[in-house]
Parts: structure tokens; C-alpha cells; sequence
DNA sequence: AAAAAAATAGTGGCTAACCCTCATTTTTAA
DNA sequence: TTAAAAATGAGGGTTAGCCACTATTTTTTT
């Protein structure tokens, strides 16, 4: 029986233990390596091309998603498990439109994880969460973020680090009312409605925006 | 040899297997039952009289410090070590005010913790080091959220949670204006001013709000 | 070169959050 | 059992963000 190579990657040394011990009781599951932050993930990824990747969603110096984005484009065939301790629809709508393949909640991983790593494995996504939610998940094609156009992007980060309208506009030369447009046009896109629901958003999602 | 028993407290399922297993080790060392919030583990503790006990501080039910401070009430002969993703020393020192034996850096417990557990049986204090750790851990929102009364802290739990100030009034019987009030109190205790400050705290300080 | 998309800028209206002040009742603590 | 703290409620004002339009210029794509 073939072996499923693992790195995982976490920066709390207890948590990354708890992940090894864990996934090590399988009998037909490898941890060949660790990683404490995204950087160090990042290369021993590339040096040791492990079946499945798991990455915690923050780390130090790269964060998960950052990784991830590294590694889907140039190793498609690594398989990468997000984990979060968020249970944040957003977050992971915008996670699984970059095209990870499995989302797991640290709360749930030690009941979750084995179950992720085989499904992503098998090529299948895998997403911890009560069954009815997961199936809107997947039945989401909606790219959302991915839709944005780059200035539209770029507000939406300055909006994640608690930019005003005015501060954009004046940081960027342009109108607070060109802003304006642009915050408009992204709440259409993302299906944004009522005070504020653009600042939630954004600051949800602050971590999913590099 | 006598052994040291331990009772074990974190929310985190993984969390806490890595500790298990981190104390498991030692073989003087005897981890006689687990606890997954406050609640559960003051009464494990009460059942089992463990000579050291590990809170995690982060806890639903009851916070590490709650248990803390109902344990060296009435039972002063168990050691308390707590744990905490915050390296704030604000807390520290109120937790050593408090007489809690033990405070343990999660990132480092794994290195830690199995010192800080003799040192305590020991009789002695111990209060694990910052080595050459991120600096950006330390925070002093936490200490400023101790300050607020138990109707604030529900609101600004509430504002993080999305709510608007209507239906933060219509779910909790109250006037708007009353909430409103509340958001005015909070704002001054947490130094928090102009538009939408508030919103952008709480969603921010989240996950610290017990 | 023409069409489409993106970025720019504006008018005007609306509402939730913020900000100040004050007052009454209830709960907690000295 | 008082005094302090907390919770309740309100008036009145300012502002930033949301919303629905229209419109010009620049960039990209076909």
C-alpha cells in the first residue's frame, strides 16, 4: 500500500505536535516533515513534493493562504488542507474560489483531519462543517474575490486596514467619490447589502487578501 | 517516586491532546482527567484534587482566571498553571496577583510546560520566558476589556457578531438608546474614537472575548 | 480600429454609528 | 443601610458609509 506523504505546518510547536501525533497513528499516512511558518513551509513543500499539505490559516511571515497561492500554481498536484480556528463563512467561500482543497477547523481537527486528508487525497474537497452547510459551500461557484478587478482589490485591503473612504482618496490622488464607486461596485459584486456590510467584510476576510 | 498528578484544561481539542501527551511523557508525571471549557474542569478539579492544575485562559463557561481564582479560594494546596496564547504582561501580573503559580506562553509550552509543572510542585513560581519571540503578541486590548461591566462586554460580543445596535436592542429587551449608551461607555473606556472605531475593535478583538 | 472593461468624478438622499449631555431605577459593595 | 456602580432611557447634533443614478476618460481586449 502506497504511502500519503504529509507536511504539515503550524507555528504553535503544541499544536504542530498534536497535528503529527495525529495524522502519525495512521498506519498508511507518512508526516515527513514540519514546518513552524509559511516561509519554511513554502520550501520544504517545494524540497520534499509531500502528497498533502496542511498549513495553518496564521502564521508568521507567509500566512496559509499565501502558501497556498505559491503552491497551487506551481505544484498543482499537492493537495492543501487549510486550518482555521475561524468558522467563517467568508473566509473559507474565499479560500475554496482559490482552490484549496480542504478546509478543517482546529476545534474539529483532531475528529476532522484524518477524514480531510484522505478525501482530498482521494481528489475529492473536503470541508468540516455541519453536512447542510457544506453543500452550499460546494454548490458556490461564485469566484467573488477572484472577480474583483485590481483597484478594486486594493480598496478592499485598504478597507481591511481600517482605511476611510477620505483615507484611500487621499493616500491614492483619486476622488473620495471615485472611492466611493469602487465600494459601491464591490458590494455589488459580492452580494454586499446594508451599513457597514462592506467593513465587515473586509475585515473578515483581511486575511484571505494578499 | 510519587507521582505528580495533573488535571488539564483547554477548548481546543488538539491543544489539548498535545498536551496530554507532552505531560504523558514524564514518567512521574500522571494526567488523571481533561476538561474541554471552565466549567468541566473546576469540577474535575474539585472531584480529583490534582496536585498542579493547567488552565488554558481562553475558555468558554468559565475563563482560566475564573477557575483559577475559585481553586486557590478553597483548595490553596492546588497548583495552578495557566496558559495563554498573550504574552501581555498586564495579565501576568494580575493572574501572579492572584496567587495562580504558573503562567505558560502556548507557543512555547511544549518546551515549557514540563519545567514550569515541577517548578510549581515544587513550591516555586515560574513564569515561562520570552526568548526571542514576535513582539506583535503583546496587546494591551485584553487588559482593557477586563475593565468593562458584564452588560458591556455582552454588547461588544454582540457588535462583533454583526449586530446593529437595533438588533442588539430588539434581542435583549432594551432601548436602542440604552445600547447606544452602552457603545458610548465602551468607547471610553477603550479609548475608541470616530466613526465606526467601535465596529472595527470588536470584530478585531473577537476571538479574545469570553 | 472598434468594442468592452475599468477607472475616474459627480449629485442627492438616507441611515447607522458616533458624540455630548442629562436623568431614573436597579444592583452591588462598603 | 447608605454610597457607588451599573443598567436603563432620552434629546439633539455630526459624519461616514450605503444607494441609485449619470457621465467622461483611460486601458484592455477583440
Amino acid at each position: 500500500m502506497k504511502t500519503i506523504k504529509i507536511i504539515t505546518a503550524d507555528d504553535h510547536p503544541l499544536f504542530l505536535k498534536g497535528l503529527r501525533d495525529t495524522l502519525a497513528e495512521e498506519p498508511d499516512f507518512e508526516v515527513i516533515d514540519l514546518a513552524n511558518n509559511g516561509q519554511q513551509a513554502l520550501e520544504k513543500i517545494e524540497k520534499w513534493q509531500p502528497d498533502v499539505a496542511t498549513l495553518d490559516l496564521d502564521m508568521p511571515i507567509l500566512n496559509g493562504i499565501e502558501v497556498a497561492k505559491s503552491i497551487l500554481k506551481n505544484y498543482p498536484n499537492i493537495k492543501i488542507i487549510l486550518l482555521s480556528m475561524h468558522k467563517d463563512t467568508d473566509i473559507i467561500r474565499a479560500a475554496m474560489a482559490l482552490g484549496i482543497h480542504g478546509y478543517v477547523f482546529k476545534d474539529d481537527a483532531v475528529n476532522d483531519l484524518v477524514g480531510a486528508v484522505r478525501t482530498v487525497f482521494g481528489g475529492e474537497n473536503y470541508i468540516s462543517v455541519d453536512t447542510n452547510k457544506k453543500s452550499f459551500f460546494l454548490n458556490n461557484d461564485n469566484e467573488l474575490i477572484g472577480e474583483l478587478t485590481k483597484m478594486e482589490k486594493l480598496i478592499l485591503r485598504e478597507i481591511a486596514n481600517q482605511k476611510t473612504t477620505k483615507q484611500i482618496a487621499d493616500e491614492h490622488f483619486i476622488s473620495t467619490k471615485t472611492v466611493e464607486n469602487h465600494r459601491a461596485n464591490i458590494c455589488k459584486k459580492l452580494n454586499l447589502h446594508g451599513n457597514n456590510s462592506l467593513l465587515k467584510f473586509a475585515i473578515k476576510v483581511s486575511d484571505s487578501l494578499v
